[in-house]
RNA sequence: CGGGGAGUAGCGCAGCGGAAGCGCACCUGCUUUGGGGGCAGGAGGUCGCGGGUUCAAAUCCCGCCUCCCCGACCA
């Protein structure tokens, strides 16, 4: 029985099956206040699987959790001049509390390098008081002119790490570790998002940085989005916030720094790097729920073996639930577990009873084996395994396949198209990537051919990787 | 901020001078349950706001507000 399609298909409107998807998934509704966003539960409980996954990998490289406030003195935005052009079109003032005008306007932070570094100030004396390595989670705000859920958003959630240095290759060094271990890593083994690591034009570099390196992956659609950064700010925020401290020989030097984030902008990649017609897949090592048990009716102790299936999933350390609403049609309850990407559905009905078996349902493939009833953890285990190797496969060989290698603007301008283009940056150069952004195409990153991070944009060999992005 | 559209039920839309409707969703009951089931009944509206024209305005006119789409900025 042909049902109308659930979602706007990608090939016919990919922008409306996004939106399409967020509102059948129950991911996210608008906030009364244009561009802001309620992330609903089941989206929260993905946030929440990243913080935690991306939380332990910064730990692991040594930086601990700490939290500033939202409010910051205008003044402050103010030392640094880049600093300050960059993000001044998109700031929210406060300029009334209390029912007074206030003598110093606040801005609500779109990004905290001001407030924390003036307290780095302060923490920071000796050469022994370093590498300070701090992050917070937390909310922000850039006022957005066109918003899109998850993607662009007036506020979103994010993780902001700002570290200070006694020299510039160890601060240089730690930009780059916090790129590979924590941000690429996550990527690619939690999200199954292949990503290009690179270094940032002077262009598209964040605002007082002296470099920037990033994270680019392709969403469903060829167009690419930047899902990391991380940034090397040498010493200009030490020398706007006179960050100093003693060196070993009694000297006194300003601090080299970095700052980097991930944020609530990954749910929208995930979405789009993945999502099929019939809803989200998401990566096993991620997804909230990663099986679920789905009960077809309650007779002849279906409801009971169903039960029994979920404890023993977990017992064997599965993320698993039951759908055990039998009031509710059975092709409705698939459907909606498709629309949430459950990685792995199990059903289990009078059929499956009969036969000792269960039904094994893979969302990634949408392939159904009948599997005996006593094997289920394992079978399951190694689905999901199987599962979470095959949606990082398909989506590095999108990007392989959407990406050309060409020699001209032109031929960058047709690639890009479809997907990236990839080509020498001595041939597009600043007054090449002035053109491109007539035609909304970006220099994404710039990659040594081995694809290392180079080291300064005046590297020979340079490739440049263009197209459109979110 | 420049160009183009739209505001009617929770969502998507029709109606465009003469009793406010349709699909989905929602509620109740029965029946069904292995891929968005079926039948019956029901609830839900200052037709964006304000003014005008008319015997009569969701519909025509004027003003305002809001939202969406396309371009310049952005995690």
């Amino acid at each position: 029985m042909a049902k109308a399609p659930v979602l706007t298909p990608q090939n016919e409107d990919y922008p409306r099956w996004y939106q399409d998807v967020v509102a059948k998934a129950e991911l996210a509704d608008n906030g009364p206040v244009r561009g802001t966003m309620v992330i609903r539960p089941y989206a929260y409980a993905m946030w929440e699987r990243m913080q935690a996954e991306v939380d332990g990998r910064i730990k692991a490289t040594g930086a601990r959790n700490a939290y500033f406030p939202l409010f910051i003195p205008e003044s402050y935005l103010r030392r640094e001049a880049e600093h300050v052009e960059g993000f001044s079109p998109e700031l929210a003032v406060v300029t009334h509390g209390g029912g007074k005008e206030l003598d110093e306007p606040v801005v609500v932070r779109p990004t905290s390098e001001t407030v924390i570094n003036s307290y780095f100030a302060k923490w920071v004396q000796s050469y022994r008081d370093l590498p300070l390595l701090i992050n917070q989670w937390a909310n922000v705000v850039r006022w957005e002119l066109r918003p899109r859920l998850f993607l662009r958003t007036s506020e979103f959630l994010w993780q902001e790490g700002h570290t200070a240095h006694a020299t510039a290759a160890d601060a240089a060094a730690y930009a780059e570790r916090i790129l590979r271990d924590v941000y690429e890593d996550f990527m690619v083994n939690v999200l199954a998002i292949p990503v290009l690591t690179g270094r940032k034009t002077a262009r598209e570099r964040f605002a007082g940085a002296v470099n920037t390196l990033t994270c680019e992956a392709m969403m469903g659609d060829g167009k690419a989005l930047q899902l990391g950064t991380s940034h090397e700010l040498g010493q200009n925020f030490a020398r706007a916030f006179d960050i100093t401290f003693s060196d070993e020989d009694g000297g006194q030097s300003h601090v080299w720094q970095t700052s980097w984030g991930v944020s609530t902008r990954m749910l929208g990649g995930l979405i789009m790097a993945h999502g099929d017609d019939a809803g989200l897949r998401l990566p096993p090592q991620l997804a909230p729920t990663q099986v679920m048990v789905l009960l077809v009716r309650a007779e002849g102790g279906a409801g009971e073996r169903a039960a029994g299936l979920v404890a023993e999933l977990t017992a064997a350390g599965v993320r698993a639930e039951l759908d055990d609403r039998v009031d509710v049609s059975f092709g409705r309850r698939s459907v909606d577990w498709e629309l949430k990407g459950v990685p792995v559905r199990v059903e289990i009905g009078p059929r499956d009873l009969a036969r000792g078996s269960v039904t094994l349902v893979r969302r990634d493939t949408g392939e159904k084996t009948g599997i005996p009833a006593g094997e289920v953890a394992p079978r399951v285990t190694a689905a999901l395994a199987q599962a979470q190797a095959a949606l990082l496969d398909g989506a590095r060989r999108r990007q392989e396949e959407r990406t050309a290698d060409v020699s001209s603007l032109e031929e960058a301008t047709e690639a890009a198209r479809s997907g990236f283009a990839r080509l020498a940056w001595s041939a597009v150069g600043e007054d090449g990537e002035t053109r491109l952004a007539e035609q909304g195409i970006t220099v994404r990153c710039l990659r040594r051919p081995d694809g290392s991070l180079p080291v300064t944009g005046d590297e020979g060999d340079l490739v440049a990787v263009v197209g459109r992005a979110y």
